[in-house]
DNA sequence: ATTATCTATAGATCTATAGATAATGC
DNA sequence: ATTATCTATAGATCTATAGATAATGC
C-alpha cells in the first residue's frame, strides 16, 4: 500500500488528530490515543508527522486562519454600511455555526500555552492596514454624517466578537442545562444570530 | 509544627494549587510543580488532599459559586428596573474585573472535562425559582409598560454574559498584541465596563 | 501518642525512537 | 530499493501510597 488508497493513513490520522483536538484541546488528547482512534499504532503517528507539537501545529495555524477568516477579507461594494456590517456579523456567525468546536479550541490553546500567541499574530498579520484604513474610514464617515455613535473600531469588532464566540463556548452547558434537542438547538442559533445583529445594530444607533 | 503556625503549609498547598489551576488548569498542572512552588514535597500535598482530584474540585466548586454570586441574588428594592439591571451589570463585571482568570478557568474545565458539568448544575441550583420568576415578572411588566422590547430572561443573561465575560477571556491576546500596559489595560477595563452597559441598554429598546 | 513531613518506590501513562518485517514500485 | 507498518523499549513524567523520621501535645 502506498500513497492515496483512496483513504489513506496518514490522511486518516491527520483527520483523527483535529477531530481529537477540537474537542479536548492538546493536552489532554495522547498520540496512544490519535493512534487507536485511526486503527494504527502509535509508532506510525510519529512516522508521519514526527512530533505531537508538529501534529498539533499544523492543525492548530489552519483552524487559526479559519476563525479569522470571516473578519480578513472586506467587501468593498457600494452598499450601505450597515448593510455591510450586517452580513458580516452574520457570515461570522455562520462559520462559527458550521464550527462550532472552533471558539474552545482556539481560546483554550492560546490561554493555556503563550507560546502560541506567536501564531495568533502571524495569522492576524494577514489583516493588512489597508483593510483596517478602509474600515476604519468608512465608519468615520458614518459618524461624521451621524448615522452611527462615536465608536472605536476595536470596540465594535470586540462587541462582535463576545456575542458571536460566546454562545458556541457556551453551548455545552446549554445543552445540559436545558436539555435541548438537536433540533431546539438550530432554532436557538438562528434566532440568536438574529439578536446579535440586532443587538449590535441598535448599539450602534447615536 | 501543628495546626495555623499562622502561613501553615496545608493552607499554603492551597493558595497554591489554586493559583496555579486558575492559571493552567486542572490538566497541565501536576501535584508535582504544587509541591514545588508551595515549597515541600509531593507526598504532602497528598496527605492533605488526598487526591488531585479532591484538591482540584474542592477549588472548582468555590470558584464556581464565585462565578454566579452576582446573578444569584436579586435586589428586590424599589427601583427602576433599567437602574437595577444597569447596577448588576457592572457588578458583575467588576466581579469578572477583579478575578479576570475565572472565566478561563471555569470554561475550560467545564469544557474539557464534562464530568464538572454536574457540579455546574449544582451550583445553578441556587438560584432558585423564585428569584427567576421574580426577574422574569418584572421584566414581562417592563414589556407590557412597553418600556422595552419583548426579550426572553434567557437572551438577556446570554448577552450580559457574552459582552462580560467574553473580555476577559481575550484579555491575555490582547495585551500581547497590543502591547499594553497596565495602565492602559485599567482604562479599557473601565470603559467596556460603561461599554457593555450602554449596548445592553440600547439592546432593549423597543 | 499523635500529627506532620520526608524518602523511596510502584504502577500508569506518555512521547519518541530504533530496528524488524511487510508491502510496493521498478 | 524504497516506503509503510509493526513490535519493543528507553526515558520522562505523573499520581498515589508505604513506611521511616521528625516535631508537637499531653
Amino acid at each position: 500500500m502506498k500513497e492515496h488508497s483512496e483513504q489513506n493513513i496518514e490522511h486518516l490520522i491527520l483527520e483523527t488528530a483535529e477531530k481529537l483536538f477540537l474537542e479536548k484541546g492538546f493536552a489532554i488528547t495522547s498520540m496512544t490515543e490519535i493512534a487507536k482512534v485511526a486503527g494504527c499504532n502509535q509508532a506510525l503517528v510519529h512516522y508521519y508527522y514526527r512530533s505531537k507539537e508538529k501534529l498539533f501545529t499544523a492543525i492548530f495555524n489552519r483552524k487559526l486562519k479559519l476563525f479569522f477568516s470571516e473578519l480578513v477579507n472586506y467587501n468593498s461594494d457600494k452598499m450601505p454600511f450597515e448593510e455591510k456590517l450586517k452580513r458580516k456579523i452574520e457570515a461570522h456567525f455562520n462559520l462559527l455555526s458550521q464550527n462550532p468546536q472552533l471558539p474552545f479550541f482556539i481560546f483554550n490553546e492560546l490561554l493555556t500555552n503563550s507560546e502560541r500567541l506567536g501564531a495568533l499574530r502571524e495569522s492576524i498579520k494577514d489583516i493588512s492596514t489597508d483593510t483596517v484604513n478602509t474600515i476604519q474610514a468608512e465608519l468615520d464617515m458614518e459618524i461624521k454624517k451621524g448615522n452611527i455613535r462615536p465608536v472605536s473600531l476595536m470596540d465594535l469588532v470586540l462587541t462582535i466578537l463576545s456575542l458571536n464566540v460566546m454562545l458556541f463556548l457556551v453551548k455545552p452547558m446549554l445543552m445540559d442545562l436545558m436539555n435541548i434537542s438537536d433540533n431546539e438547538y438550530k432554532k436557538i442559533i438562528e434566532h440568536r444570530k438574529q439578536e446579535n445583529v440586532r443587538i449590535i445594530m441598535a448599539s450602534l444607533k447615536p
